[in-house]
DNA sequence: ACATTGACGGGCC
DNA sequence: TGGCCCGCCAATG
C-alpha cells in the first residue's frame, strides 16, 4: 500500500527498527510483577528476528523498561546488576532456585503472541 | 562494504 | 549442575 515514502530522506530505516524496539519494549512492561519472560519468549511474541536481536534492543532501549524481568531461557539472571535484580524478585515475591535463579517453573509468564494493542 | 560483537538458545560433555 | 561450542540475526565501528 502506499506509494510513498520518499519525503523523508534519512530517517526510513530507523522508523523500521525502531518499531520493533517498540514492541518489545512493550512486551516487557506488559510483563505482570513477581513474573519473568524470556527472550525467546518476546521474539516469538513480537514476531521474529531471534533472540539476540531483543537483547539487542534491551541493551540500548530497554534503561527504560523492568529489564530485570526478562531472563534468560534457562532463567538465569539477566546481565549486569545481577544483584539490582535479585532484589527485584525478593521484593516482587518471585519465585528463585538456590543458585540464584528465576524460577521458571513458577514465575515463567509468555506474552500474548499479538500484542495488538 | 566488511568484519566484529552481542542483555541468546540449544546441544553436548 | 556447570561449563564449552556452534549457530542465528542484526546493529555498530
Amino acid at each position: 500500500m502506499s506509494p510513498v515514502a520518499s519525503d523523508s530522506p534519512v530517517d526510513a530505516p530507523l522508523a523500521d527498527w525502531d518499531d520493533y524496539v517498540e514492541a518489545v519494549l512493550s512486551v516487557v512492561e506488559s510483563v505482570p510483577s513477581g513474573r519473568v519472560t524470556t527472550y525467546g519468549a518476546i521474539a516469538e511474541a513480537v514476531g521474529s528476528r531471534g533472540p539476540r536481536s531483543v537483547g539487542r534492543v534491551m541493551s540500548t532501549y530497554g534503561g527504560s523498561v523492568p529489564w530485570w524481568r526478562v531472563v534468560r531461557a534457562d532463567g538465569s539472571l539477566p546481565p549486569s546488576h545481577d544483584e539490582e535484580a535479585l532484589a527485584r524478585y525478593r521484593e516482587e515475591g518471585t519465585g528463585l532456585r538456590a543458585s540464584g535463579r528465576v524460577d521458571l517453573a513458577l514465575a515463567a509468564w509468555w506474552p500474548s503472541t499479538s500484542p495488538a494493542s
